[in-house]
DNA sequence: ATTATCTATAGATCTATAGATAATGC
DNA sequence: ATTATCTATAGATCTATAGATAATGC
């Protein structure tokens, strides 16, 4: 029996190199070891993507896309403000969970590399404006409402991204400290996604 | 006029090394390079350091120390609960203003690799219980009393440092992206403070 | 004598490319 | 013909150490 077409080099290239730059970073992550792993030459990822730079870039990017994408959903159905947070917090929250390493590849490469912050620069630079403004208006609405306290977007943007990523960035250090099984460590997450909707829930209130 | 005497090779390596490894991670680091910017030969760190391993391991778990700290001071005076909450939240605060790119360090090298994870492991298990279970021991007696709602220690401190961290992990892309002054920043960070403390602060209430 | 510093170099990577060979698509 | 793959290698690091030389402390 023939594999499918997917044992594609190229593909296979871009889906090791993604892997290993998630565990490892880009510096850590070498090209030998990345043809290694695919079972291909060297000189193969090359052949492909030119140089490390670009092959890392072009994961980069794609990543970056993801982690931003809950922010960009538009409000389907008119829900009522707190119930629209609340579906935003939860996508948020879920992706990391999906996606556990991507924040730390993300502020790996850009607190060390400054290059990676110009192209950080850019791609928010051509985020379609309108999404978050709306969510500003929104948020601004139910402050003249008086249902929510004086605040600008960009505290409650920050309280979000910081409740949900931390508890992934720490989890490999919880999991090594305490060795929970695997259903524990479920239980932890699913609690701790409750606890933060409260906390972020409990800080807009007047 | 001749130099003081900490002009000292081996406390020149040692800063040099700490600040090119907060700024750029260990993988990125080179000997020869700390070597140049201390203006010594690249031997030299190897004389006195040995290895590179070790030069990074002695400048880590001092900084693992530092960071801990903060969770670690007694409850002097014996203040009211909240008190020393507020004051323990602000001093963690503080410290990581004054050092914010330890967090950096801390998640990077920890979750890059885990050989570090151990040390970590063996750093926590000397950790005098008392201070932590005295904390917890507080933390549940307001419970008790209705003061707080029921809640676990390790939630609460998640909630501080999660807080604390993530806006100086984000600030040199906010400082990228939005080009702010030093002032502006300085407020920036001022304001973030009083915000986690009233989201914290809110978070307890039953 | 001991300690600090330098020069020089071995040995291990690592990235990137040149050039040969095999596989594939008309 | 074109595309994919391999072998081989240049050239740049980098870490760590050996061995020579200079500085310092008694």
């Amino acid at each position: 029996m023939i594999h499918e077409k997917d044992n594609n080099t190229e593909q296979m290239i871009l889906k090791t190199a993604e892997k290993l730059f998630l565990e490892k970073g880009f510096a850590m992550t070498s090209t030998t070891e990345i043809a290694k792993e695919v079972g291909c030459n060297q000189a193969m990822v090359h052949y492909y993507f030119r140089t490390k730079e670009k092959l890392f870039e072009s994961i980069f990017e794609n990543k970056m896309k993801n982690f931003i994408a809950p922010f960009l959903k538009p409000n389907v159905g008119n829900l009522p403000f707190e119930e629209q947070l609340k579906n935003l917090i939860e996508a948020h929250f879920d992706f990391i969970k999906n996606n556990p390493k991507i924040p730390f590849l993300f502020f790996n490469e850009l607190l060390t590399n400054p290059k990676r912050q110009e192209s950080l620069k850019n791609k928010i630079a051509q985020l379609p404006q309108s999404v978050i403004s709306n969510f500003e208006k929104d948020l601004q609405a139910e402050v003249e409402k008086g249902n929510i306290r004086p605040m600008n977007i960009i505290d409650l943007l920050l309280t979000i991204i910081s409740l949900n990523v931390t508890i992934f960035f720490a989890s490999p250090l919880i999991n090594t400290i305490t060795n929970v099984s695997d259903d524990d460590f479920n239980n932890v997450i699913e609690h701790r996604k409750r606890e933060n909707l409260l906390i972020i829930m409990r800080s807009l209130k007047p």
